[in-house]
DNA sequence: CTGAAAGCGCTTACAG
DNA sequence: CTGAAAGCGCTTACAG
């Protein structure tokens, strides 16, 4: 444990100012190509290292974004959809030597609160909001606080922030056409919470186009995205008089616990019950029959909300009010339909 | 966007020095108890939150701890033991005011390279180790840089830091016992990387409760613990000649994967196959039949390690190279068997 | 109990 | 191109 090398000691060994070796270390102009190549070399072979919080109270930024979580242990822990998505943003920030603070919270009002005092102790240089909802009290509250943020998810109308996000109604139209055309007309939902935004953009999207289909019904539930909720409603909607021959499933642990009560009721999968379930991760694969889905890459939509975060961040210096920059959204490829075994033609 | 409140400001309205200001905020001598009243009353008006780097910078402490997770995307997200683990980190943590501090790593260098660059930037205080090898390079590395660390996993023979484990063993003798009450007599086990001491540790366990009893068989494969291995080890097993009558996953995810073939094979649950699961996430209530399985309170264990971390860290100030409080070792709650319909008696 | 000052390790105008 | 100096916002001995 030797004491910690700095820039005063790399100054001294150099023969130069304080100065000059910052100038050297961070490509500035100010000091000639000599002297920088020696002040490198010098750095190097000492092992340098700049010292985080000194850098930060110098240039007054955190060199890190933050990410605010609120949801419980387990619905983090069994929903594969949020460690990927940290996955890419970890990947994108650290590879822009941007570190990744993670804080989980219980309710909103806690959240605000996190972010407030990153923002206030400059923790963090910016945020990234998930689970958008339709109103969502977040968005102004940082946009009236300055702390830059990116919503993952969207469109969001007259946003005050950049949203990266990618179409959720193509893929809702896709899925439903591909059930009608296998003959389903009794289709039903299990959807997410109705306060997400994405939830009512596929609520709005389901209905437009049932009513272009003449589907005998479309009835949708709303629920949590537990296993628990999952199970509790397809046991309800297998053991209605007219059941339906299809299940869409807003994620895959509910459309995986949905499967589990259709095996339940000696159901046979895909004779007499087709299911879909949103997000592709390898828990659709691991049912029998394999899951159909709609696939997104949910690694690169991180990776993209944490490259759109760090360029605001880095505008914010030159040109705080940038409008241009501010509303920005960025549409990702929308979900794939992945056709796999939960899927078949109803039998006439 | 008004400008950042600082201690200064809070001098100059209570018309005392920057020094007593930080005195009184911090709870320490140096102030009368009606000079720190009145300081304490002017900050909360202004709204104050003092600045991190600049605290960092002069306690030389960077408030948080660090996680590199060597695992890609994929398993991280599929795995509910990460984010339950890290629930319960990130919530002891943050109630001692801690950040957390996260990234994802390729290779054990790039950890490694992470420790050290960490380490030297004072980014983190400390760091948590998971996923503890039989033959760990991280363990001596941290030591030899004296970057405070926890081993989360254990026991560790030897250990020149802390760890918090709980003990692999009882539950497989637990589970074997049980299984062998119920009748069996050929069991297979799917065991997790070999590389890693808790798998090593109930290799033996197995060992060694299964020469106690007279079983027909018990052989193990090892895995990678995804449901792909899952799924094709179990294949393996159930079409051999004389087929085990139950099976043991070293975690939950393949343990739904071996469900899935059992199903594919049209073998009834749990009349010809019992099937058991390590690690109660709520995948093994989302199968049907739900998943016997052995619990363990993830975010208790996650929370555990880090306490033991922030007190290594606050000790470390005072005497640096505290023998006791470096091999200190926690022993959590060991797993629990909690029976479902996944397991039942053999058919005489 | 209180104030003035130095220091943590960087960055960045400002003179030479 | 280079050096000396001030400053970021805290903490902490050190005198009064």
């Amino acid at each position: 444990m030797t004491r910690r090398v700095t820039i005063a000691d790399i100054a001294a060994a150099a023969g130069v100012s304080k100065g000059a070796v910052s100038y050297a270390l961070n490509g500035r102009p100010g000091v000639s190509e000599a002297t920088r190549g020696k002040i490198l070399a010098i750095a190097a072979e000492m092992g340098f290292v700049p010292n985080r919080a000194a850098r930060s109270l110098s240039v007054s930024s955190a060199q890190a974004v933050g990410i605010a979580l609120r949801r419980s242990a387990r619905t983090l822990g069994i929903e594969p959809y949020f460690m990927e998505l940290i996955s890419g943003i970890e990947a994108t920030l650290s590879a822009g030597s941007f570190g990744l603070t993670l804080q989980i919270v219980g309710t909103v009002e806690e959240e605000l609160e996190v972010y407030r005092r990153w923002w206030a102790e400059r923790r963090v240089d910016g945020v990234l909001l998930c689970d958008v909802g339709t109103s969502d009290r977040r968005l102004d509250f940082v946009a009236d606080l300055g702390l830059p943020a990116v919503a993952v998810g969207g469109p969001i109308e007259g946003a005050r922030l950049p949203a990266v996000w990618h179409d959720d109604a193509e893929p809702c139209r896709d899925i439903l056409e591909y059930l009608y055309a296998l003959g389903h007309r009794r289709v039903a939902r299990v959807a997410g919470l109705p306060r997400l935004l994405h939830t009512s953009i596929r609520d709005t999207a389901y209905a437009e186009t049932a009513a272009g289909l003449d589907l005998e019904s479309m009835v949708t539930f709303h629920s949590d995205y537990t296993g628990e909720q999952g199970a509790q409603i397809t046991r309800r909607l297998l053991s209605s008089a007219r059941r339906p021959t299809a299940i869409i499933y807003d994620n895959d642990v509910m459309a995986v616990a949905g499967l589990g009560v259709a095996h339940e009721l000696g159901l046979e999968i895909p004779e007499q019950l087709s299911v879909v379930a949103w997000d592709d991760s390898p828990l659709c694969r691991l049912t029998h029959p394999a899951l159909t889905s709609l696939a997104r890459d949910i690694p690169a939509y991180g990776s993209k909300s944490a490259e759109v975060l760090m360029s605001l961040i880095s505008a914010d210096g030159t040109e705080p009010p940038n409008a241009a920059v501010r509303t920005f959204s960025v549409q990702c490829r929308p979900a794939q339909l992945s056709p796999r075994g939960s899927t078949g033609p109803v039998p006439a």
